[in-house]
DNA sequence: CGTGCATTTGAGAAGAATCAATGCCCGTGG
DNA sequence: CCACGGGCATTGATTCTTCTCAAATGCACG
C-alpha cells in the first residue's frame, strides 16, 4: 500500500464521529476509548486497495476522511459496489463473520482511513456492553440499507434509482456537515454510479439527464444541486428511516464509570 | 393475528437452533437461557402476516417451523422480497435500529414462530458478552447475505441469479437437516420467487426452464432435484462463503460460569 | 366435474446493454 | 501560447433482455 502516515492530532478532532454517537450517547471517556481503537490515521491515494478480497480478515477501518467502496468481483471482470462509504464510515465490518473477505475496499477520491484491529475492537466489545450495544444496532441498521438497495433495485427504474442514490448521497453528506443549502460535491464519475446501481455508465448518463429534464435536479461539473427537494423524494419513492430513540432495552448506563 | 397456541415442549426440542452455534459453541446451560428468550411458539396460517410495515419494532421472531420472508412495499404495489426465512432464522432483527419497521414479515407456509420481546433480549444481550458476540457476528453474516444478492442483481442474468437462489436454498435447507440427497422441497410459487428475484413471474417460468434444459436441475411438482451440482455453482457464480473460525479476539469463555 | 390457483406459452413493447463515435475539460510538454 | 493526450461525459444506432398483456393448460380439491 502506497500509504503516508499522519501526524494524528492533525486529524483526530476533524473526523467525523457522528456515526458512533447515532445510537449511543457515549461520555467523552468513552469516545476517548472509542478513538483509541483506531491506529495512527493513514493517507491513501485515489484508487487504492484498502482491503483486498478473499483474503483473512484481521482489522477494519473508519474512514475519516474521502470516499470510498465495498466492491464484490466476479472472475469475468464484472463488478458491482454494494456500499459507497461516506467520510464517518465503519468499513469491513462484515467481513469479521467470514474466513475471507467478501468484497474490496477503494478509495475513490484520496482518502484517510484508520486501521482497527479486531483484538483491540473485542477487548472494548467485550467490556462494555454500551459498546457492544452500538456497534450491534449500527450493524442493524447497515442490513436496512442494504435492504434499501436491494428492493429499489429490484422494482424502480433506473432513474429512479439514480433519484434514490443522490438523496442518500445528499442525506449522508449533510449528517457529516457535507453540504452547503442543497448543493454537494459528487465526487465520483458516472462510471463509479454505474457500478453502484447496476447500470451502464451509457445508460447512468441517459438517466442523469432524465432526473435534470424533470427538474428534480440542477449539475453543474461535479456539483449537484436538489432542485426541488420534494419532488425528488417522491420521484424516488423515498422512505424516511428514523433512528430508534427508545433503546433503553438495550442501552444502560456504563457501570465502569462513577456517575 | 390468527394463531394457534401450542404445547410448548412439543417444539422446543425440534426447533432448528443450529442457527445459533453458527459462531459460539454454546454451553447447555446458555442453551436454555437463549430458549428461555422467546414466548410460547404460535402457529400461523400461511400469508399470515407475522409484523406490519411501518410500525414500532418492541420484539422479533425466530422461526421454529416452516418458510417466511421479509417483504419491502412501495404504494404502488410494487413490492420486493429481501429475505427469504428458513427454519431457525432470527426475523426482524433489523427492524430494532428503526422507529418504524421496514418491512413485513409474512408466511409464505404455515409456520411455527416465537415472539422474542426486546427487553428480555436486551437483559441476555447486555449480561452475555458470548451472547453479544453471536449476534453481532450474525448480523455482519446477514449483511453479507445482503451484499450477495445486492451483487448479483446488479450483474447476473435472470436465469444465473435463478441459479443462485436453488443453491441458497439448498445449502441453508441442508445445514437445517431439510433436505435429501440432492433433492428439497421448493415450499414457494414462482411469483414468490418472481419477488426475490425482482423479475416477473413470467420471466422466472422461462429462467427455470433454461435452468432446466442446461442440465443443471430436474423438476417434478414441488421437488427439485439438482442434476449436476458443481455445473450449477459455477453457472450460479457461486461464491463459498465459510463462516469465520478465529474468533478468540471476541469469544471468550463465560466467566458468570464455573468451570 | 367445476372452480381456483399455479404454471406454461405466445406476441409485442419497453427498458437497458452494447458498440462506436464525438465532444469537452484540463494538464503537460514543445 | 498552443498542440496533444487522457480521462470523463455525451450522443446515436442497434441488439438483447426482460416486461406486459393475454390466453391456455394443468392440477388439486370439494
Amino acid at each position: 500500500m502506497n500509504s503516508v502516515l499522519l501526524d494524528s492530532e492533525q486529524v483526530l478532532d476533524s473526523p467525523p464521529m457522528h456515526r458512533f454517537n447515532e445510537y449511543v450517547a457515549f461520555s467523552p471517556a468513552e469516545i476517548e476509548q472509542i478513538r483509541g481503537l483506531g491506529d495512527k490515521p493513514i493517507a491513501l491515494p485515489r484508487l487504492a486497495v484498502i482491503q483486498e478480497q478473499e483474503v483473512q480478515p484481521t482489522c477494519f477501518f473508519v474512514l475519516l476522511k474521502g470516499w470510498a467502496c465495498a466492491t464484490v468481483r466476479y472472475q469475468n471482470g464484472d463488478q458491482q459496489i454494494t456500499k459507497l462509504h461516506l467520510p464517518g464510515d465503519l468499513m469491513g465490518t462484515p467481513n469479521v463473520s467470514l474466513a475471507q473477505t467478501a468484497d474490496f475496499l477503494t478509495a475513490l477520491t484520496p482518502v484517510i482511513v484508520s486501521r482497527i484491529p479486531l483484538e483491540r475492537f473485542g477487548q472494548l466489545f467485550v467490556s462494555s456492553p454500551r459498546f457492544a450495544a452500538a456497534m450491534f444496532l449500527s450493524a442493524q441498521r447497515e442490513r436496512i440499507a442494504l435492504i434499501d438497495a436491494l428492493s429499489r433495485n429490484g422494482r424502480t427504474s433506473s432513474s429512479e434509482r439514480l433519484a434514490a442514490l443522490l438523496l442518500d448521497i445528499y442525506e449522508r453528506l449533510a449528517a457529516a456537515g457535507c453540504t452547503k443549502e442543497l448543493r454537494f460535491e459528487l465526487l465520483i464519475t458516472q462510471e463509479i454510479i454505474a457500478d453502484i446501481l447496476g447500470l451502464s455508465l451509457v445508460h447512468v448518463n441517459r438517466s442523469f439527464k432524465k432526473v435534470e429534464t424533470l427538474g428534480l435536479v440542477r449539475r453543474t461539473h461535479k456539483i449537484i444541486e436538489i432542485a426541488d427537494l420534494s419532488a425528488l423524494r417522491e420521484y424516488a419513492r423515498w422512505q424516511a428511516r428514523s433512528h430508534a430513540s427508545q433503546l433503553n432495552w438495550i442501552v444502560h448506563p456504563d457501570v465502569t464509570q462513577a456517575d
